[in-house]
DNA sequence: TCAAAAATATACCGATTGGTATATTTTAAA
DNA sequence: TTTAAAATATACCAATCGGTATATTTTTGA
């Protein structure tokens, strides 16, 4: 007898989600998400144990799903060069394609988990583990293949990319101003082309 | 009779900044407030209309402080290039600085008031808007005087660097290293050498 | 020193919070 | 089709929320 509960339980992360990342964990309260979902306290208190497993599950999605977005357009090339090119291509599009989810997961509980809740911070710290690590694994792929110079630190390199991206997505959702993403977007393909090409 | 109130005013902001700055505006409540404070609803009602115009309070209170030491600091120097290199500067020791007041109140009540509170988040833009506008002035001033290339859009250059510096305190502080800061100020400081400098 | 005013404390308000115990409904295997 | 289990709805809990009206205390000018 299995089947019901794990579909809602999809449904209401997947409604649930947007509002976590657009008002926060401690702004968000349980008949928003009831009204939300149309469903009842015993059916969400049904298919998670509290606010906090159901916030973190909800950021799980968000992020799987946007990973999965940036996969895709990356593999459109093996070049690793070229793979970096379509990462900043993609968020050239990032602030229109995540404000219909809420903003950027990654900025919003960061900065909302930071002192607060130690779990959801334990997440966001881990994906920005990851997309760090895949990063600079691209560009290690592309010093073994001669694009990149065997001079540069790949895991600087890849954590000065992610500092920028994430200063700029903060900018523009802050000033609701785009420009700040492709300016920086410009920028980083000038790094990539200048610094990191051989 | 005026007097005693205004001073009580000041002790609530001061008292009361680093819990709205590190908690946000939803998860701090008034009792947090009265417990700081030592204080009844009685006095923070009679000193301040609601609970959001302390927050704008507390918030415009932590910018000052924030602005006045950071212009402290780049009046070390009258050359503008050089103040471009003392504010690189100032921001080395910003993390240990900021943390002892909740962060960085401009990334945190940015995101925080983002879709959430429109007072506050107006402050945070007017005050993201200055900072840039004495960047780009000092920038400007660097090329009237001739230390820096005339080439410059100091616009353009100053929100790179401001977006730079908050995406380099958005990583130091989700990911509780300060290493990333430290190296988005060695690569300001390239920036400014390399690409701005006469 | 005294009285008016200013400032703070107390007591209370309805609404909402996250969460739970239980009743009801829905699902699915027999 | 029946029945047990799974899932959802209902009703309730104490605690806390932001805010206010009023009582008390403190301050200050005369």
């Amino acid at each position: 007898m299995i089947g019901k509960a794990e579909k809602t339980a999809a449904f209401i992360v997947e409604t649930v989600a947007p509002i976590f990342n657009k008002n926060g964990y401690a702004a968000t309260s349980i008949s928003d998400i009831t009204n939300a979902t149309g469903l009842t306290k015993g059916a969400i208190y049904g298919n998670f144990k509290n606010k906090e497993e159901l916030a973190i599950a909800s950021f799980k999605f968000m992020v799987k799903s946007l990973m999965k977005e940036i996969v895709k357009h990356m593999d459109k090339s093996d070049s690793p060069i070229e793979k970096l090119f379509l990462i900043s291509d993609f968020y050239r599009n990032y602030y229109l394609y995540t404000n219909k989810m809420g903003g950027c997961p990654i900025l919003n509980v960061g900065v909302d988990a930071n002192n607060q809740n130690t779990l959801l911070l334990q997440k966001v710290r881990t994906i920005i583990q990851r997309i760090q690590d895949q990063l600079a694994s691209i560009i290690e792929d592309g010093i073994e293949q001669g694009e990149i110079s065997t001079e540069i630190n790949a895991m600087y390199v890849a954590k000065r990319i992610d500092t920028m991206i994430q200063g700029a997505i903060f900018m523009a959702y802050t000033m609701d101003d785009d420009f700040y993403i492709k300016d920086t977007m410009n920028q980083i393909d000038k790094m990539i082309d200048t610094e990191l090409r051989t």
